[in-house]
DNA sequence: TTCAGTGCAAACAGTTTGCACCGAG
DNA sequence: CTCGGTGCAAACTGTTTGCACTGAA
């Protein structure tokens, strides 16, 4: 598995795009994508449904819709769409990556994952004990959370600055 | 990968353990488990600088202390262990479990990563924005963090029930 | 002595890479 | 027409499983 937290830095969107195909595909052309099928599937399903979704899940849903399309194309692009600030990937400790569509309202936000089915939810709020207690409220039970920091520290950063 | 929330109900600790061998040791007997060298050596290393850990890191560890011990006896006993309550699963995104000592002081904490060096720190905090906050004045920058909540939703609380 | 613990080989799952062909611009 | 996109096969990484041997109790 990839990190998935490196390509944060790239992110980069063009123009003040929503939750349209059409600036999806806007998006694409000025990230220097080509606009082809296989392509416009995915941002259709990732646009209309937003995610989060497995490799898997996108690519059953493209056949679903009558496209069909290698796992492996499915990752190539994801990978693009994340570059390209597009989407956001996901990871639930549950040895699969997943990505939902990043742009218009689903800017920062948290999940709530069933232990026992998967099910998402999407959670607004980020003031941790609050939450654990929405969650509860949310009819959730043994409620608990996953919290980790990230950043570049002192050491790497005067590396990096020696390094330029 | 396992999914590593699911131990946490199993999670049961034997008398009030704190950091020493001879403790974590009294644990394994009473979780049904022989003291063997492998253990105890994972133990020890486990008490003394308590991780996060990957595997391979503990192998290395291993080896510098004379041990050796093929891979796959850590993951099994690093399952172990975590069964038995005395050591914390974690997973930092990058592909690879972590193993931490999760008695004595080592209870809930969270962890600032550095993503350039991998390098790892522990906070005892969790009130997230404060918590952003307090990393940037740690010194780390393009601090980011991952936060997701997991519980038990209604509708598969209402199916165990059925089902007991 | 007995069964849990271990090592080795092989299976597995998710993901990535190499290469030849195809199709968007 | 060209080069990026795609499919297929194969490699790779972290982890798990099967099985026979070994050693703790």
């Amino acid at each position: 598995m990839s990190q998935p937290h490196n390509h944060k830095q790239h992110g980069q969107v063009h123009g003040h795009a929503h939750g349209t195909i059409e600036e999806a595909l806007e998006n694409l052309k000025a990230s220097g994508l080509k606009t082809t099928r296989t392509r416009k599937a995915l941002l259709t399903i990732l646009v209309r449904e937003h995610g989060p979704f497995t490799i898997e899940e996108l690519q059953q849903r493209l056949e679903a819709g009558g496209s069909t399309c290698d796992i492996v194309t499915i990752y190539r692009n994801m990978t693009n769409f994340v570059d390209a600030g597009m989407v956001r990937s996901c990871d639930f400790g549950d040895g699969s990556a997943r990505f939902e569509w990043a742009l218009g309202e689903h800017a920062h936000h948290h999940h709530i994952i069933c232990q026992q089915c998967r099910k998402i939810e999407e959670l607004e709020l980020c003031v941790v004990e609050e939450l654990e207690q929405l969650v509860s409220k949310r009819g959730y039970s043994q409620v608990s959370h996953r919290l980790e920091f990230y950043g570049i520290c002192t050491a790497c950063q005067l590396q990096a600055n020696k390094t330029r």
